[in-house]
Order: structure tokens, then sequence, then C-alpha cells
DNA sequence: GGATCGTATCGACAAATGTCAATGCGTACC
DNA sequence: GGTACGCATTGACATTTGTCGATACGATCC
């Protein structure tokens, strides 16, 4: 990374969702789209992501998932920083554990979008 | 590419696009769902999907393409084909052009994937 | 304070990616 | 046949990405 994208935020959220298909979108909103597309673009983030959405109480910590995606620790820590910074999941510090939750908001508008608007 | 994976076919989706966060997915599942998702991580193809769904006829040719985006030709093509092998754009050959089209199941289906479950 | 545990960061490395100029391949038109 | 045009492929290059071992950071517990 050269500078270190900010982290997006839900509020950016209008800015880049409109449907894809609806019309040419901006250069601004293609890079936002494109920013969380390529955070679901491996195989492992999208197994994380659903690992996540199906735990217990909608949380799991790096913990848990180190095991059913079957790499190294820092790795995954590696690929849930992908996933935050993209907006996909918020992170919080509880102890010594780090809980991560997938944020249904973004994923809404994700969908809306992709889908196309005939 | 190692071994050119095969061109994603619509008869897949069944087997990829149940949501996302509705239960663990598959590992096939996830990969199916990153191909689709890698070839949306680029804001240049993020783009040309959206000026080829906006085009007259839902349809474009590469030299259509080729300015708006601001890129030389070679890799207006390369990212075509991206486009194309995900199962995201289907290509038709008509004289001395190359029509394109996004094919809306595809972008569907990709949509009720990505959309939470809750 | 010291030990332990869960995560993050760093450094390194091979592999994949985005880009272009040069070139090849078909198709149309003369 | 020859020429022009649209597109794909090739080769090259710098950049980014996925992965891991080693290490550093923070919180908990003794």
């Amino acid at each position: 990374m050269p500078t270190a994208l900010p982290v997006l935020q839900p509020e950016d959220l209008s800015a880049c969702c409109s449907p894809m298909t609806g019309g040419v979108v901006s250069d601004d909103a293609a890079q936002a789209l494109a920013r969380m597309f390529k955070a679901l673009g491996d195989p492992t983030r999208v197994k994380l992501l659903s690992l996540i959405a199906a735990a217990p109480a909608g949380e799991a910590c790096i913990c848990d998932l180190t095991e059913p995606v079957g790499l190294a620790q820092p790795t995954v820590s590696h690929h849930m920083k992908q996933l935050v910074e993209a907006g996909l999941v918020t992170r919080e510090q509880r102890g010594k554990w780090a809980y991560f939750t997938v944020v249904p908001e973004v994923l809404r508008s994700l969908a809306t979008a992709i889908a196309p608007t005939a």
C-alpha cells in the first residue's frame, strides 16, 4: 500500500452504492466498490466472512478462525485487517480477544450496487 | 494463471451462490464466489461493467470502452477477458467487432449471495 | 513483577496483477 | 490479392498480494 487508504466508513455508502448497471458510475464510486469487491476477491476471506456470520453470536475471534481456514495466525490476522479496512467487518477488542462482526448494512449496499436494474 | 481455469458458466451458480452469511460456505463455493468478486476488484473493471450496462443496446465493443477508461486497447482487452472468464459478461463476435454484454442472472446471483440473511 | 496467552506487526519470499508497446490474427472493403 | 481496421496475444516490467516465521504488544492471571 502506497499511502494507507482510510478505513471505509458506512457513511461512504451513499457515494458508492447506487446500482452499477443503472448508469455509468463515477471514478470515485468505481474505486470504492472495487475496494470492497477486492476484499471479497480471495477464497479465504469469503470463508472468513461466512464463518463469522455463522458463528454463535455473529462474532468470532482470530482463534476461532485459524483452524477452519487452515492458515497461520498472522495470515488470518492479515486477512481480517483487509476485511475491516474494506468496511465489511468491524473489530472490537474485549480483553485478550478481538471479536469480529460483519456489517450487514454494507453487505446490503453492496448487494444493491451489484443487482442489475433491468 | 497456473492452469487456466475454465470460464465460469451460469450453471455453476447453484453451486456457489446461496447466501454467504447463511451458514459456512464450502471451499468450492468460496472459490467460485471469490473468483467473481476478484473480477470486480479493480476500479477499471467496475467502470467497464457499468459502461457496458449503460450502453445503448446493453452492449459495447472494445473501441467504445477504451476512451472512457483512458487505458490502452490491449489493457482493456485484458480486463474484458477477466470479466468474461468470471462469467459476468459474454462476448459475441460480429464482423470485426467483439460485443460485450453483462449477464444479469449472474449479477443477481452474486447479489443474493452477498445479501445478509439476517 | 513475571509468566502466559491472543493478536498485530515486521521482514522475507514466491506468485499474481495491471500496464503498455509490439506483433499476430480475422474480417471487411477496395 | 492487398490494405485497413478491430481485437487478442505476447513479452516485459513494476507493483501488489498471499503466505509464513520471528517478534513485539497488551491484557490477564499468578
